[in-house]
RNA sequence: GCCCAGAUAGCUCAGUCGGUAGAGCAGAGGACUGAAAAUCCUCGUGUCGAUGGUUCGAUUCCGUCUCUGGGCA
């Protein structure tokens, strides 16, 4: 069985599509792809659909972590593939939708399956970096995985920060636990993705955001604050959610906190045109109906062989 | 009407002690293996407001004009 997944760049309308191809056919489950739409709370910023749509139909990977949690592509990975196991033997068809690059690939290609790895040694990592700078650590990388060191730019925190976090968890390079742990995915995809003119995608990001502020983002992360969450929550990596508390706390321009939010969104919605029109056996759709027509036909095709 | 300050990249502005110019932002392209809405890399020719003068050479100095701020009437 091939599992369809439908992405596109936020604001596409990729969540949208799926919903309406599920309830026309009535045997579909959404699983989605978000890596901020896991969070509880975090609502109007992720663009969740609504309580009313995932009464209609069954959405998975959403509401399923408090946003102090962590969250990544491994334990998605992980969880995806169950659901699809779960959905496929109850007669139904998986629909994969989502924006998280990572998230997609990890199904597609596969992610390694790093052991679990103290969260100390990370924050060890962090401090280094603060206080010796980060050339010291990038150093330190290339002493113990030159492969990788240069692939990465010297300048990448992230992802040096990473990379010695595993060396320092689990005795070996990431290069080698790349090899020594490596997942293959246990299913075939065929990915979606929904495109469209740049400028016309921008305006609807220009839009979106300002009916997102309409609609009480700011009182939703004052909730997220007043909960007892902080800025310093993996979930307020989500675009908006710092600026907004930034807002909250210290005053300032309604007018800026919005625009620059739009500003950081078509940055993102840039990165993932990069991410996805580079990906190899994707299917480009400009039209959304289009590509809704296809998933239903596709869907019955699949309730003919179930 | 007079005085002062501006006029340089799509925007905000630097700069050139005279040898045709560069930052930030915007924008574009790219990377991406358990933080990914994260993180990171690359990309800057534009009558330097117009016109005359000085000069081998003016965006730069001088004159005039236009426009924009601010002040005085």
């Amino acid at each position: 069985m091939i599992i369809p997944i439908i992405t596109g760049p936020t604001s596409s309308g990729k969540s949208g599509t799926a919903y309406n191809a599920a309830l026309k056919t009535g045997m579909v489950e959404i699983i989605s792809a978000d890596a901020f739409q896991v969070y509880t709370g975090l609502d109007i910023g992720t663009a969740k659909v609504s309580k009313q749509e995932m009464q209609q139909v069954k959405h998975h990977l959403i509401n399923i972590m408090q946003p102090d949690k962590c969250y990544s592509a491994g334990m998605f990975m992980q969880q995806a593939e169950e659901l699809i196991d779960d959905i496929l033997k109850r007669g139904k068809v998986p629909i994969i939708a989502g924006g998280t690059g990572l998230y997609i690939k990890s199904l597609t290609d596969g992610i390694f399956d790093c052991p679990e790895i103290e969260s100390r040694v990370r924050e060890e990592l962090q401090k280094k970096a603060e206080k010796d700078g980060l050339s010291v650590l990038y150093h330190n990388l290339i002493q113990v995985d030159k492969e990788y060191a240069s692939k990465i730019s010297s300048n990448d925190p992230a992802r040096i920060i990473r990379a010695l976090e595993i060396y320092y968890g689990l005795g070996i390079s990431l290069t080698e636990a790349h090899k020594k742990y490596s997942r293959e995915p246990k299913y075939k995809y065929t990915c979606a993705v929904l495109w469209q003119d740049r400028k016309a995608l921008y305006e609807r990001i220009n839009e979106r955001t300002v009916q997102m502020w309409q609609k009480g983002w700011k009182q939703e992360v004052e909730n997220l604050l007043n909960a007892g969450y902080t800025v310093e929550c993996p979930s307020f990596r989500a675009i908006g959610y710092k600026l907004i508390a930034d807002y909250i706390i210290n005053g300032g321009s309604e007018e800026y906190v919005i625009n620059q939010i739009a500003k950081e969104t078509r940055h993102f919605a840039k990165r993932q045109f990069t991410w996805f029109k580079n990906k190899e056996n994707i299917v480009l759709y400009d039209n959304v109906s289009l590509l809704e027509n296809s998933l239903i036909d596709l869907i019955n095709g699949k309730r003919s062989l179930l």
